[in-house]
DNA sequence: ATCCAGCATGCAATAAAATTGCATCGATGT
DNA sequence: ACATCGATGCAATTTTATTGCATGCTGGAT
């Protein structure tokens, strides 16, 4: 994991979609070279997967927001299963078991506020292992980053 | 944006490698008509761009952090200035502004504790505009998706 | 109901890109 | 100095993407 790979890597986190003999010649090498590098961070694992990034406007999911949720009875499986539930919701983009005031994090991408509410009803009544939950709509962002910095 | 060109999102979504021949057989097209589709997807800004996804415990940043930061002065001039502020840390992955009992919300990827250390005393001390701020260490992720559903 | 326009489709040809074999180069350790 | 292992570049090959073209389908106008 040299200076070539850490900027292969860079390249790759911003646009995978890039012919490897442009990215060859960006870091000053062969594509069979490159391509070879590009390949054994593949199968290392250090590139876990290519994807494509849709625009979430034009996918109908404009509307963001920041859950945080506590639970009421703590604990390892309990937190566990709610964390599963929320998983299986696909407006829960994140889920996260956290330290703090609350017990988890969930970062929501919603289609309207009716989405909102019929998810919340699913999540936090009922039976629902919840306390309370606190959310905080997204109003703007200031970033939005999947790359890792190397 | 038919049935067809959710199926296509979907796949790319979970893995843009794949060959577009691939694709094609899955849904059903020829691959030139399938090759058409995804290109007009693209141009269209649907799909916004195709970017590989590292391991964060391979490139090094296994902790996770939900940080929420209330602000001194609120409003929205002094709020773009957080987050431009926020924005320019390579371990801030997010910045949002949002609206309830705080004024920010930021999405850490750290190398370890000395590193948040730092990032603290850049951002919420000396003459920042920090009130106050409370850190939610993430524990265990139960999902973690860029996959937008459609 | 019929006709026309516009667009998506499949096939086949072509162009582009990825992949591989092989010889060489360079660094490391003996 | 020498051997070894891995990385490199080049050229050949294979795979994949892309394009031209004829056909077929759909929706609107007459």
């Amino acid at each position: 994991m040299d200076r070539i790979d850490r900027k292969l890597l860079n390249l790759l986190q911003r646009d995978a979609s890039r012919t490897n003999a442009s990215m060859a010649d960006e870091v000053g090498l062969s594509p069979s070279s490159c391509l070879r590098r590009i390949r054994r961070l593949r199968q290392a694992g250090v590139i876990d997967r290519i994807v494509a990034l849709l625009n979430p406007a034009k996918a109908g999911r404009t509307l963001r927001a920041v859950v945080t949720v506590e639970l009421r009875l703590h604990g390892e499986p309990n937190t566990r299963q709610f964390l599963d539930l929320a998983a299986r919701e696909e407006a829960v983009a994140q889920a996260h078991a956290v330290t703090g005031e609350v017990d988890a994090v969930l970062m929501l991408r919603l289609r309207d506020m009716e989405e909102y509410d019929a998810l919340c009803h699913r999540l936090f009544q009922d039976r629902a292992n919840v306390a309370r939950y606190w959310t905080m709509m997204v109003i703007r962002t200031g970033k939005d980053e999947t790359a890792i910095a190397l």
